[in-house]
DNA sequence: CATTGATATGCACATATGTGCATAATCACA
DNA sequence: TGTGATTATGCACATATGTGCATATCAATG
């Protein structure tokens, strides 16, 4: 699975603690691949045993204990071997879709609704993602790894805005039905 | 999970044997909800246990019996109720994006070539849904669940075109970082 | 004559993910 | 003075998914 691998790409950049890595995901990795702070921990424990992180515990007052964790030599290079590796194409399950299939089943004045809140949530993502563009890639100097992120971001902008456009139809062909 | 639901839908339109449902999933809804064999198998048998479909053994000779599963009112009922309520948002899990992430310590050569076997399998989707579009949808009159799925099929052919064109773009952009 | 593919079901084990809970101090706000 | 947000870690349980294996027969292909 490549949330271990995910992980180890955001420790190339910085060391970070778990908390750290769980903010990371939710404002930017994770728009590609979701993960809890529940199993971003239990990750970070099992990248300890194998010894692809190290990981030191950073005393606080008032606050719990940060635990920083570094990556390996080890961690770099199972980086790599990952990296040439083919990838697992992405597994679609979608409800919506699902619904779709079974119409004649369902009560259209809510499916309108739930199709609705779908084109809410990725008009939702699609600001978030041109907001994220302006404040930290345009118009910036950017390195390698910059510019890959900007291509991932920029994949992601126009994979809502298809989505808004494909949904606007789909609402627009279900109130014809 | 909609797994469940997703076996549901395809046993209100006709009773169907494990084996069928496989098969169904292969060829048509399993495009927008992926499932191998022994997940089915495993779900009817929970399915049976709540009483949302009735199973009956069918002698045969030669290969082993089938064994066909029969929505009940009580299977109806469930899928009235699943309907109703919003859909999940479909997880995003893509280990090509983490590459882009990760740009600096991939080898550009080989991500490219994970790329356009990535393009290679939207190409193989898209005419496998144009296909099964003229053979079962085109110039036909449609039942209301055969407009459903129509409009699904259509969501489906405009999402990997839209992938097509956005990694194909992304393959130029990688080549000149 | 041997191999494979299709038909048909399913168990067992492993891994991955989701959900709820627990702890504990500080700071801002009403 | 209480309420909730933020910082910070993680266990325990449940569900979901993936992988390998097991069985058994017929038909077609080489």
């Amino acid at each position: 699975m490549a949330l271990s691998e995910a992980i180890l790409v955001c420790l190339k950049e910085r060391p970070m603690s778990g908390y750290d890595l769980a903010k990371n995901f939710d404002a930017s990795i994770g728009f590609f691949w979701r993960a809890s702070h529940q199993q971003i921990y239990r990750e970070l424990g099992k990248l300890r045993l194998k010894g692809h992180v190290e990981s030191q515990e950073i005393s606080q007052s008032g606050k719990p204990n940060r635990i920083v964790h570094t990556i390996t030599e080890d961690g770099k290079a199972a980086l790599m071997a990952w990296s040439m590796k083919p990838c697992k194409q992405p597994s679609i399950k979608d409800e919506l879709l699902v619904k779709f299939y079974g119409i004649d089943g369902v009560d259209i004045s809510a499916f309108i609704e739930q199709l609705s809140l779908r084109l809410e949530q990725h008009q939702t993502k699609l600001s978030k993602y041109h907001r994220i563009k302006a404040r930290h890639y345009d118009g910036k100097e950017l390195s390698l790894n910059g510019r890959g992120k900007l291509i991932a971001l920029e994949l992601g902008i126009k994979q809502e805005q298809h989505q808004i456009d494909a949904i606007s139809d789909a609402i627009h062909e279900v109130r014809a039905l």
